[in-house]
DNA sequence: TTCTCTTGACGAAACGTTTAGCTAATCGTT
DNA sequence: AACGATTAGCTAAACGTTTCGTCAAGAGAA
């Protein structure tokens, strides 16, 4: 592949000259800038990256690590990020941690070797796994986003995940219900933990004491949550309404609603965390909390930047409002 | 950060064992290698992948450039790609083009610069605009998945979508449907007009010629197929079936569904092209065609594997065959 | 005229690796 | 004992950039 050399060459030029042109640091006539840019033009230059960064000590790499793409939540992180990366010149690389910590330490240490200007992460791990994340960054700026409880040494960018809950549960009970199911997160995780928290105090709030058979876990993923909804919706005092605690666990009981031939909201009303795209294509479409993903990735990104340009603050912490979006999934009893 | 010297200082040993213990490539003895290895983890060393490169002439690195994360079947395409190039080793950058084939351009140049050990890309444009690909390629190699037309130079991976097609509309005409309504895709796309022409031919075997208002084209994207839908469902001679030609025109089709308040499969059948897995929470489930993508993932890095490990044989393609998933939105017509 | 400044371009060192070529030590043969 | 082979490790030269310091030419001042 060509190099400035060549282009130098067939420019006429040095090589310093051609360096020049291309990042504008220091003036260059324009007669000689133009010969530069047509001699790239007919060799098909481009610069070769991993030397420049090298030289120069920068990179326009910027490392994604996250649990698993497929899941939409995550998969709109990573198109905001991924734009707004793009819009700032810098290129996304990624790296899945299929909810492992101990790839996730993995994958931080090669986020370290592509020397990636700045990592964001979205751990799957406990507090404890968690805090252990700054350790392994080094000295590349890390920011940890959605799964991060506080004082783990980093910048953090989270939903109010409480709030999120009780939106929900709020809206549940508006319609009457006497009390509401809730299909729970793996505990070990802080989102679902302020979640099941935000659940809890809403009920109490409004002096329910929900049924222990109510209370259900499932482990953010889809199957479990169908055979805990199945359980649930066999129950001898079936519940009028169940809190799904993300997206994945509401499709998971959206599929049990189906098999146990159940029709939403006539018999069951049904609210979840995690807007996604086909929540319009139900019918009833359903009713969820949105997370402002966006503007998490707008933070998590300004929190890089700063970084990267030699902020050495304190860690901060950044918690952003959900929406609840209602649409037809919640009806009051019958 | 710290380098290979700082690990020889510490090891006491040079550069080129600290090197050669890491890369295995030449012997060194026990007692060095462990050495050295406590140097690297007491000082948290991770090589400079740029220096490497630089030096080496490889790369880790991965290019896949698509039109759109969010669509479940480039993001199931992204969890394949990534996974199997995790497994082998290799780091995935993304780059979106947003469905212009200008910055398609652009993005293969990017790719370039980094020195991507080879590029896949899932094209948007015409057939024009895939053949011009493999000239921005140079001398990396590239190989085009999905919306790919035959003959433009490059390696390329493809789904039967005739097949694809024919295999929903045979499904819908089994039922005793007498004609089927069509939402098409944008038809510039090989992709999509392979899809109609499937369409077309299964109609034809079976004698029946389409009502022209029956034919309708979307842009492969959620709100013009809502809209196309809601025209479609609100014809004086409304039609039975729909024969959708992607997953998000199925979302729109579906929201159209549930604002016409019509019931499906009793009021329509809806069979489409793409599987999600949203699929199976919708009652009825919906019936879908499968795309074979982890296939084409693994035969898309096939080709590029061969390319990188120095293949010059004419360019290939891979066509691979889909799956009619079963579910229930198909049924008689009333 | 000579000196100093400015301007535009260049030469060369350095970034952190890989690797070819070398050296010194060890070993088995003869 | 002398020889080449083999082995374990080292030295140093790249890779393709960036960037600092240099330089020649011209302008302005003394």
């Amino acid at each position: 592949m060509a190099t400035m050399k060549d282009v130098a060459r067939l420019a006429g030029v040095s090589i310093a000259t051609v360096s020049a042109s291309l990042s504008g640091a220091s003036f260059v006539s324009p007669e000689l800038k133009e010969r530069v840019l047509a001699a790239i033009d007919e060799l098909g230059f481009a610069p070769n990256a991993m030397a420049s960064g090298l030289k120069s000590g920068k990179s326009a790499l910027i490392g994604l690590i996250l649990p698993d793409i497929t899941n939409p939540f995550y998969t709109q992180f990573v198109h905001d990020v991924q734009r707004r990366a793009a819009a700032a010149g810098r290129t996304v690389i990624l790296g899945v941690s299929d909810d492992d910590a101990r790839s996730e330490a993995k994958l931080i240490r090669l986020m370290r070797s592509h020397r990636a200007a700045g990592t964001i992460i979205l751990p799957s791990g406990s507090e404890g796994d968690c805090s252990k994340l700054a350790g392994y960054a080094d000295d590349m700026p890390l920011v940890a986003v959605d799964n991060a409880p506080t004082g783990i040494g980093l910048d953090t960018v989270v939903m109010d995940n409480r709030l999120a809950a009780e939106l929900a549960t709020e809206h549940i009970l508006s319609f009457g219900h006497q009390s509401a199911a809730i299909v729970a997160g793996p505990s070990h995780r802080f989102v679902s933990r302020e979640r099941h928290y935000g659940f809890e105090a809403t009920l109490e709030r409004h002096g329910i004491t929900p049924l222990t058979e109510h209370m259900r876990r499932g482990d953010f993923h889809v199957e479990e949550a169908c055979k805990v909804g199945l359980e649930l919706l066999g129950l001898a005092n079936r519940p009028t309404a169940i809190f799904v605690s993300n997206n994945q666990m509401l499709i998971g009981v959206m599929q049990a609603v189906a098999v146990a031939g159940l029709s939403v909201p006539r018999d069951i009303s049904i609210a979840a965390i995690d807007d996604f795209p086909w929540a319009v294509a139900f019918s009833p479409a359903l009713t969820t909390v949105r997370q402002p993903i966006d503007a998490m990735a707008a933070a998590a990104l300004g929190f890089l930047t700063d970084r990267i340009a030699g902020s050495t603050a304190e860690p901060q912490r950044i918690m952003l409002r959900p929406e609840l979006v209602v649409r037809q999934s919640c009806a009051p009893p019958r």
